[in-house]
DNA sequence: CTCCAGGGTTGGA
DNA sequence: TCCAACCATGGA
Protein backbone atom coordinates (compact mmCIF):
# COMPACT_ATOMS: atom_id res chain seq x y z
CA UNK A 1 0.00 0.00 0.00
CA UNK A 2 2.12 2.68 -1.30
CA UNK A 3 1.11 6.74 -0.54
CA UNK A 4 1.00 8.46 -3.51
CA UNK A 5 4.00 10.95 -3.86
CA UNK A 6 2.52 14.72 -5.35
CA UNK A 7 4.40 15.59 -8.63
CA UNK A 8 5.19 18.84 -7.48
CA UNK A 9 6.85 18.45 -3.87
CA UNK A 10 10.09 17.79 -5.08
CA UNK A 11 12.37 20.53 -4.62
CA UNK A 12 13.96 21.48 -7.93
CA UNK A 13 16.86 23.08 -8.84
CA UNK A 14 17.24 25.02 -12.62
CA UNK A 15 18.24 28.06 -13.95
CA UNK A 16 17.13 29.70 -16.45
CA UNK A 17 20.23 31.77 -18.68
CA UNK A 18 20.53 33.67 -21.45
CA UNK A 19 21.94 31.80 -24.46
CA UNK A 20 24.63 33.88 -25.66
CA UNK A 21 25.68 31.47 -28.36
CA UNK A 22 23.76 29.01 -30.56
CA UNK A 23 24.93 25.99 -28.85
CA UNK A 24 24.80 27.03 -25.38
CA UNK A 25 22.02 25.48 -23.27
CA UNK A 26 18.71 27.91 -22.36
CA UNK A 27 18.61 25.54 -19.23
CA UNK A 28 20.93 23.94 -17.13
CA UNK A 29 19.30 20.93 -15.17
CA UNK A 30 20.97 19.59 -11.92
CA UNK A 31 21.45 16.02 -12.35
CA UNK A 32 20.05 13.96 -9.45
CA UNK A 33 22.47 11.64 -7.74
CA UNK A 34 23.39 8.81 -8.76
CA UNK A 35 22.66 9.62 -12.66
CA UNK A 36 23.79 7.58 -15.75
CA UNK A 37 22.68 10.14 -18.95
CA UNK A 38 24.83 7.52 -21.20
CA UNK A 39 22.77 4.47 -20.09
CA UNK A 40 19.64 6.80 -20.23
CA UNK A 41 20.47 7.69 -23.94
CA UNK A 42 20.73 4.25 -24.48
CA UNK A 43 17.92 3.09 -23.52
CA UNK A 44 16.45 6.47 -25.34
CA UNK A 45 17.42 4.67 -28.44
CA UNK A 46 16.12 1.17 -27.96
CA UNK A 47 14.54 1.06 -31.42
CA UNK A 48 15.36 2.73 -33.93
CA UNK A 49 11.61 3.17 -35.31
CA UNK A 50 10.70 5.62 -32.20
CA UNK A 51 8.82 8.28 -33.72
CA UNK A 52 8.16 10.78 -30.85
CA UNK A 53 11.66 11.71 -30.31
CA UNK A 54 14.78 12.02 -32.52
CA UNK A 55 18.43 11.06 -30.74
CA UNK A 56 21.80 12.80 -32.27
CA UNK A 57 25.25 13.21 -30.58
CA UNK A 58 23.93 12.62 -26.86
CA UNK A 59 20.82 13.96 -27.00
CA UNK A 60 17.10 13.83 -27.51
CA UNK A 61 15.09 16.34 -29.43
CA UNK A 62 11.03 15.90 -29.10
CA UNK A 63 7.78 18.01 -28.89
CA UNK A 64 7.09 18.52 -25.42
CA UNK A 65 3.31 18.98 -24.88
CA UNK A 66 2.40 22.23 -22.72
CA UNK A 67 -0.78 23.88 -21.69
CA UNK A 68 -2.49 23.34 -25.25
CA UNK A 69 0.60 24.46 -27.01
CA UNK A 70 3.73 21.78 -27.82
CA UNK A 71 7.24 22.73 -27.19
CA UNK A 72 10.43 21.52 -29.27
CA UNK A 73 13.41 20.97 -27.05
CA UNK A 74 16.73 19.12 -27.68
CA UNK A 75 17.54 17.85 -23.84
CA UNK A 76 20.88 16.68 -23.69
CA UNK A 77 23.89 16.11 -20.81
CA UNK A 78 26.20 14.05 -18.72
CA UNK A 79 26.09 12.37 -15.46
CA UNK A 80 25.80 15.44 -13.55
CA UNK A 81 23.80 17.96 -15.78
CA UNK A 82 20.88 18.41 -18.73
CA UNK A 83 20.70 20.96 -20.57
CA UNK A 84 17.76 21.60 -22.42
CA UNK A 85 17.92 23.68 -25.45
CA UNK A 86 14.69 25.52 -27.53
CA UNK A 87 16.09 25.35 -30.81
CA UNK A 88 12.82 27.26 -32.41
CA UNK A 89 13.40 30.80 -33.01
CA UNK A 90 10.48 31.82 -30.80
CA UNK A 91 11.94 31.15 -27.37
CA UNK A 92 9.06 29.93 -25.14
CA UNK A 93 7.26 32.25 -22.01
CA UNK A 94 8.81 31.49 -18.48
CA UNK A 95 6.31 29.46 -17.41
CA UNK A 96 5.83 27.22 -20.72
CA UNK A 97 9.91 26.94 -19.96
CA UNK A 98 9.08 25.56 -16.43
CA UNK A 99 5.98 23.55 -17.94
CA UNK A 100 8.95 21.88 -20.05
CA UNK A 101 11.15 21.28 -16.85
CA UNK A 102 8.28 19.45 -15.21
CA UNK A 103 7.84 16.97 -17.99
CA UNK A 104 11.90 16.29 -18.15
CA UNK A 105 11.97 15.79 -14.80
CA UNK A 106 8.91 13.43 -14.72
CA UNK A 107 10.16 11.73 -18.48
CA UNK A 108 13.24 11.05 -16.72
CA UNK A 109 12.07 10.34 -12.84
CA UNK A 110 14.79 12.95 -11.58
CA UNK A 111 13.15 13.89 -8.22
CA UNK A 112 13.44 10.38 -6.73
CA UNK A 113 15.71 9.17 -4.20
CA UNK A 114 17.01 6.23 -5.23
CA UNK A 115 19.50 5.06 -2.77
CA UNK A 116 17.15 2.98 -0.98
CA UNK A 117 17.03 0.64 -4.18
CA UNK A 118 20.33 0.31 -4.50
CA UNK A 119 20.87 -0.51 -0.46
CA UNK A 120 18.29 -3.35 -1.03
CA UNK A 121 19.92 -5.01 -4.01
CA UNK A 122 22.80 -5.56 -2.76
CA UNK A 123 20.59 -8.63 -0.85
CA UNK A 124 19.81 -9.84 -4.21
CA UNK A 125 21.91 -12.04 -6.06
CA UNK A 126 19.87 -11.29 -9.15
CA UNK A 127 20.04 -7.87 -9.05
CA UNK A 128 23.34 -6.78 -7.09
CA UNK A 129 25.53 -7.00 -10.57
CA UNK A 130 22.73 -5.58 -12.40
CA UNK A 131 22.41 -2.62 -10.00
CA UNK A 132 25.72 -1.43 -10.01
CA UNK A 133 26.14 -2.18 -13.88
CA UNK A 134 23.48 0.35 -14.84
CA UNK A 135 23.96 2.56 -11.47
CA UNK A 136 22.28 6.09 -12.31
CA UNK A 137 19.83 5.25 -14.47
CA UNK A 138 15.97 6.35 -14.00
CA UNK A 139 12.85 4.79 -15.37
CA UNK A 140 12.25 6.42 -18.71
CA UNK A 141 8.91 7.64 -18.29
CA UNK A 142 5.75 8.06 -20.41
CA UNK A 143 4.62 11.42 -18.89
CA UNK A 144 1.15 11.30 -21.00
CA UNK A 145 -1.21 9.00 -19.47
CA UNK A 146 -2.73 7.66 -22.96
CA UNK A 147 0.04 7.55 -24.54
CA UNK A 148 1.17 5.44 -22.10
CA UNK A 149 -2.28 3.57 -21.92
CA UNK A 150 -1.61 2.92 -25.64
CA UNK A 151 1.61 1.90 -25.71
CA UNK A 152 0.90 -0.41 -23.14
CA UNK A 153 -2.15 -2.12 -24.99
CA UNK A 154 -0.12 -1.68 -28.22
CA UNK A 155 2.97 -3.81 -26.39
CA UNK A 156 0.67 -6.43 -25.34
CA UNK A 157 2.16 -10.11 -26.46
CA UNK A 158 3.96 -8.63 -29.43
CA UNK A 159 7.78 -8.05 -30.21
CA UNK A 160 9.08 -4.81 -29.28
CA UNK A 161 9.49 -3.82 -33.12
CA UNK A 162 6.15 -4.77 -34.09
CA UNK A 163 5.00 -2.77 -31.23
CA UNK A 164 6.74 0.50 -32.56
CA UNK A 165 5.57 0.14 -35.73
CA UNK A 166 2.13 0.08 -34.73
CA UNK A 167 2.64 3.33 -32.16
CA UNK A 168 4.51 4.94 -35.65
CA UNK A 169 1.10 4.25 -37.77
CA UNK A 170 -1.13 5.53 -34.54
CA UNK A 171 1.31 8.65 -34.33
CA UNK A 172 1.52 9.59 -38.06
CA UNK A 173 -2.43 9.26 -38.77
CA UNK A 174 -3.78 10.43 -36.46
CA UNK A 175 -1.21 13.01 -34.08
CA UNK A 176 -0.26 16.17 -34.49
CA UNK A 177 3.14 17.26 -36.38
CA UNK A 178 5.55 20.28 -36.65
CA UNK A 179 8.35 20.60 -39.32
CA UNK A 180 11.36 22.12 -37.75
CA UNK A 181 14.32 24.15 -39.73
CA UNK A 182 16.52 21.48 -39.19
CA UNK A 183 14.42 19.70 -42.44
CA UNK A 184 12.94 17.34 -39.80
CA UNK A 185 9.17 16.40 -38.74
CA UNK A 186 8.65 16.20 -34.81
CA UNK A 187 5.15 14.41 -33.50
CA UNK A 188 2.68 14.55 -30.43
CA UNK A 189 1.20 11.43 -29.73
CA UNK A 190 -2.47 11.57 -30.40
CA UNK A 191 -5.18 13.29 -28.19
CA UNK A 192 -7.70 11.52 -26.57
CA UNK A 193 -10.22 13.74 -28.33
CA UNK A 194 -8.75 12.65 -31.46
CA UNK A 195 -9.26 8.96 -31.39
CA UNK A 196 -12.61 8.77 -29.19
CA UNK A 197 -14.52 9.53 -32.46
CA UNK A 198 -12.84 6.80 -34.38
CA UNK A 199 -14.02 3.44 -35.45
CA UNK A 200 -12.59 0.21 -34.65
CA UNK A 201 -11.94 0.12 -38.77
CA UNK A 202 -10.11 3.36 -38.60
CA UNK A 203 -7.42 1.86 -36.53
CA UNK A 204 -7.62 -1.46 -37.84
CA UNK A 205 -4.85 -0.57 -40.45
CA UNK A 206 -2.41 0.24 -37.46
CA UNK A 207 -2.84 -3.97 -38.15
CA UNK A 208 -3.63 -4.22 -34.06
CA UNK A 209 -6.48 -6.85 -33.25
CA UNK A 210 -10.10 -5.65 -33.21
CA UNK A 211 -9.83 -5.55 -29.46
CA UNK A 212 -6.51 -3.55 -29.27
CA UNK A 213 -8.73 -1.13 -31.53
CA UNK A 214 -12.08 -1.39 -29.36
CA UNK A 215 -9.37 -1.06 -25.84
CA UNK A 216 -7.70 2.01 -27.44
CA UNK A 217 -10.85 3.67 -28.43
CA UNK A 218 -12.68 3.01 -25.00
CA UNK A 219 -9.63 4.49 -23.43
CA UNK A 220 -9.61 7.52 -25.49
CA UNK A 221 -13.30 7.76 -24.79
CA UNK A 222 -13.00 7.92 -21.08
CA UNK A 223 -10.14 10.39 -20.52
CA UNK A 224 -11.85 13.25 -23.30
CA UNK A 225 -14.71 12.77 -21.28
CA UNK A 226 -12.91 13.41 -18.23
CA UNK A 227 -13.56 10.50 -16.36
CA UNK A 228 -9.79 8.98 -16.64
CA UNK A 229 -7.23 10.95 -16.19
CA UNK A 230 -3.72 10.88 -14.90
CA UNK A 231 -4.59 13.37 -11.86
CA UNK A 232 -7.58 11.39 -10.91
CA UNK A 233 -5.80 8.24 -10.73
CA UNK A 234 -3.10 9.83 -8.96
CA UNK A 235 -5.53 11.56 -6.68
CA UNK A 236 -7.43 8.08 -5.50
CA UNK A 237 -4.90 7.66 -2.98
CA UNK A 238 -2.98 4.88 -3.20
CA UNK A 239 -1.60 2.80 -6.14
CA UNK A 240 -3.45 -0.32 -5.51
CA UNK A 241 -6.78 1.52 -6.25
CA UNK A 242 -5.37 3.07 -9.78
CA UNK A 243 -4.54 0.00 -10.91
CA UNK A 244 -7.82 -1.42 -10.20
CA UNK A 245 -9.39 2.17 -11.72
CA UNK A 246 -6.98 1.40 -15.16
CA UNK A 247 -8.72 -2.55 -15.31
CA UNK A 248 -12.33 -1.23 -15.25
CA UNK A 249 -11.14 -0.38 -19.32
CA UNK A 250 -11.54 -3.84 -21.24
CA UNK A 251 -8.29 -5.19 -22.55
CA UNK A 252 -6.54 -3.87 -19.61
CA UNK A 253 -5.22 -6.50 -17.26
CA UNK A 254 -2.85 -6.62 -14.48
CA UNK A 255 0.17 -6.55 -17.02
CA UNK A 256 -0.88 -3.16 -18.71
CA UNK A 257 -2.25 -1.68 -15.33
CA UNK A 258 1.00 -2.62 -14.12
CA UNK A 259 2.64 -1.05 -16.92
CA UNK A 260 0.95 2.29 -16.66
CA UNK A 261 1.64 2.30 -12.95
CA UNK A 262 5.27 1.98 -13.47
CA UNK A 263 5.81 4.01 -16.66
CA UNK A 264 3.49 7.14 -16.02
CA UNK A 265 1.98 6.92 -12.38
CA UNK A 266 5.15 6.46 -11.50
CA UNK A 267 4.70 3.70 -8.62
CA UNK A 268 8.23 2.35 -7.72
CA UNK A 269 6.76 -1.13 -6.20
CA UNK A 270 4.59 -1.43 -9.73
CA UNK A 271 5.56 -4.72 -10.86
CA UNK A 272 3.97 -6.34 -14.27
CA UNK A 273 5.47 -10.29 -13.23
CA UNK A 274 3.76 -11.44 -16.48
CA UNK A 275 5.86 -9.58 -18.86
CA UNK A 276 7.79 -12.33 -21.12
CA UNK A 277 11.12 -9.74 -20.99
CA UNK A 278 11.26 -9.64 -17.52
CA UNK A 279 10.53 -13.55 -17.76
CA UNK A 280 13.17 -13.90 -20.50
CA UNK A 281 15.95 -11.57 -18.71
CA UNK A 282 15.68 -13.63 -15.52
CA UNK A 283 16.19 -17.00 -17.13
CA UNK A 284 19.14 -15.67 -19.13
CA UNK A 285 20.78 -14.04 -15.80
CA UNK A 286 19.93 -17.34 -13.30
CA UNK A 287 21.10 -19.73 -16.52
CA UNK A 288 17.58 -21.49 -16.47
CA UNK A 289 16.63 -24.33 -18.84
CA UNK A 290 13.18 -22.40 -19.13
CA UNK A 291 11.19 -19.01 -18.15
CA UNK A 292 11.12 -19.28 -14.11
CA UNK A 293 7.50 -19.74 -13.17
CA UNK A 294 5.63 -17.09 -11.21
CA UNK A 295 6.32 -18.45 -7.93
CA UNK A 296 9.84 -18.31 -8.22
CA UNK A 297 9.76 -15.00 -9.88
CA UNK A 298 7.52 -14.05 -6.58
CA UNK A 299 9.93 -15.41 -4.56
CA UNK A 300 13.05 -13.42 -6.28
CA UNK A 301 11.36 -10.64 -5.58
CA UNK A 302 10.41 -10.82 -2.22
CA UNK A 303 13.51 -8.45 -1.54
CA UNK A 304 12.59 -5.89 -4.15
CA UNK A 305 9.50 -4.55 -1.85
CA UNK A 306 8.75 -1.68 -2.63
CA UNK A 307 11.13 -1.15 -5.96
CA UNK A 308 9.50 -3.67 -8.21
CA UNK A 309 9.53 -1.49 -10.95
CA UNK A 310 12.99 -0.33 -11.04
CA UNK A 311 14.19 -4.04 -10.93
CA UNK A 312 12.06 -4.70 -13.94
CA UNK A 313 13.16 -2.02 -15.56
CA UNK A 314 17.32 -2.89 -14.98
CA UNK A 315 15.99 -6.04 -16.45
CA UNK A 316 15.04 -4.83 -19.62
CA UNK A 317 17.99 -3.37 -19.84
CA UNK A 318 19.82 -6.32 -19.76
CA UNK A 319 18.05 -7.31 -22.93
CA UNK A 320 19.68 -5.46 -25.31
C1' DC B 1 3.06 -24.76 -41.03
C1' DT B 2 5.04 -23.69 -36.32
C1' DC B 3 6.50 -20.75 -32.73
C1' DC B 4 7.05 -16.55 -30.39
C1' DA B 5 6.15 -11.81 -28.83
C1' DG B 6 7.32 -6.48 -22.83
C1' DG B 7 -1.23 -10.36 -22.68
C1' DG B 8 -6.54 -10.54 -21.79
C1' DT B 9 -10.52 -13.11 -20.55
C1' DT B 10 -13.24 -16.78 -19.08
C1' DG B 11 -14.40 -20.69 -16.46
C1' DG B 12 -13.35 -24.14 -13.23
C1' DA B 13 -10.82 -25.98 -9.25
C1' DT C 1 -6.06 -17.23 -5.49
C1' DC C 2 -4.24 -20.03 -9.31
C1' DC C 3 -4.26 -22.48 -13.65
C1' DA C 4 -5.70 -24.17 -18.33
C1' DA C 5 -7.82 -23.13 -22.50
C1' DC C 6 -8.79 -20.11 -25.89
C1' DC C 7 -8.34 -15.63 -28.32
C1' DA C 8 -5.73 -12.59 -31.75
C1' DT C 9 -2.06 -10.54 -34.98
C1' DG C 10 2.25 -10.24 -37.69
C1' DG C 11 6.88 -11.78 -38.35
C1' DA C 12 10.75 -15.17 -38.34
Amino acid sequence: MNRMIPADTNVSHFEIGAADCARSPDIVLCAPVPFNWDETVRYLGRSANECLYRLKDGAATRLIPCGGTAVLAEIGGDNSALRIRFPEKRKPADEVQSETVRYIRDWFDLDRDLGPFYRQMENCPVMKDVAKAYEGLRIVGVPDLFEALCWAVLGQQVNLAFAYAQKRRLVEAFGESRRHDDGRTYWLFPTPARIAHLSVEDLLPLKCTRRKAETLIDAARRMADGVLSRDRLLGLGDFREAGQALRQIPGVGPWTANYVLMRCLRDPSAFPIEDVGLQNAVKSRLRLDAKPTRAQLLDMAAVWRGWEAYATFYLWRTLY
